[in-house]
DNA sequence: AACTATTTATAAGA
DNA sequence: TTCTTATAAATAGTT
């Protein structure tokens, strides 16, 4: 939005990037202002400067009700997993508890439950490929195999079966 | 920015406000990032719906280890003992072989570790804002971007705010 | 979920 | 730094 297009990377000039600081982080705020005053929603953001400048933008109530808020929330959802986790019985996932957990460990957790889920769908996507070319061989050898080799026919299957679980 | 210009304030049509949410909530998201990766800063940012769905956004791991330094610096045993569960972190979650197990199995896993994964994100962000709400307590002057709509009045605030950490 | 008329943000320049 | 302005980007209402 200016006289040029520019490219999403660090601006190394050092006084550009101190120009583009200064509007842009103007702009965000205004920004997250207007969001959560048309929407009615919670908005908290920070911007942390590399000289320790602290920006700071909380609608409405002080960012402690916020926490308090989120905290009751966190707190129901917790007890969700937990009797969850209670009911099976342990078969699954054993991990420390959240609650001990530091910033870096959960974010840490948190890769990890992403890999783990990733790993999960992929093997589960492919069983169920399986099944399904399966009963395609012994079902449907009435299609002619090139009308697969479409390519929009391909995606077109590969998203129902997908979208199917 | 659009057909007509809006009024900041409420939108009152639940379904334009659906979508209007939808749709600046990726724009805001957007920004952040980009105000992140062209000003080389930190940023965090957290958006909380009216349903209590959580959108968040923080630069790169960089907050978190900012965030989670600040929080132990009074405390060096702590790191140490952080830094210890961080490396030990990957042998807790030991679940049953993926490659041993059914459709239905995997269905099920993949709603455990959804679930898990909420909750950690959960736990993550209420420690981050914590943190930032410390910093902010111990830090003595912050900027208010509520202020932000007196451009004069905010610019003074700006000129000489310091946060220590 | 796309489209497009407009408004808004902002990159350069003064 | 502040203002100006040409241009890019976001988005409100529409289909």
């Amino acid at each position: 939005m200016g006289r040029r297009k520019v490219e999403v990377k660090r601006i190394e000039d050092e006084k550009t990037r101190q120009v583009t600081f200064s509007k842009r982080r103007s702009g965000l705020f205004k920004k997250a202002r207007e969001l959560a005053v048309l929407c009615d929603v919670d908005v908290a953001l920070f911007v942390f400067s590399r000289r320790g400048k602290i920006y700071e933008f909380c609608s409405g109530d002080s960012l402690a009700k916020i926490l308090e808020h989120y905290r009751s929330r966190n707190d129901e959802a917790a007890e969700t997993v937990n009797a969850q986790r209670d009911a099976e019985a342990g078969r699954h996932l054993q991990g420390p508890d959240i609650g001990q957990m530091s910033v870096t460990e959960l974010v840490q957790q948190e890769k990890q439950l992403d890999d783990a889920l990733a790993q999960t769908k992929y093997r589960k996507d492919q069983l169920m490929m399986e099944s399904v070319m399966n009963i395609n061989e012994k079902s449907m050898q009435f299609v002619h195999e090139e009308d697969y080799l479409l390519p929009e026919e391909n995606d077109f299957l590969e998203s129902e079966v997908k979208a199917k679980y």
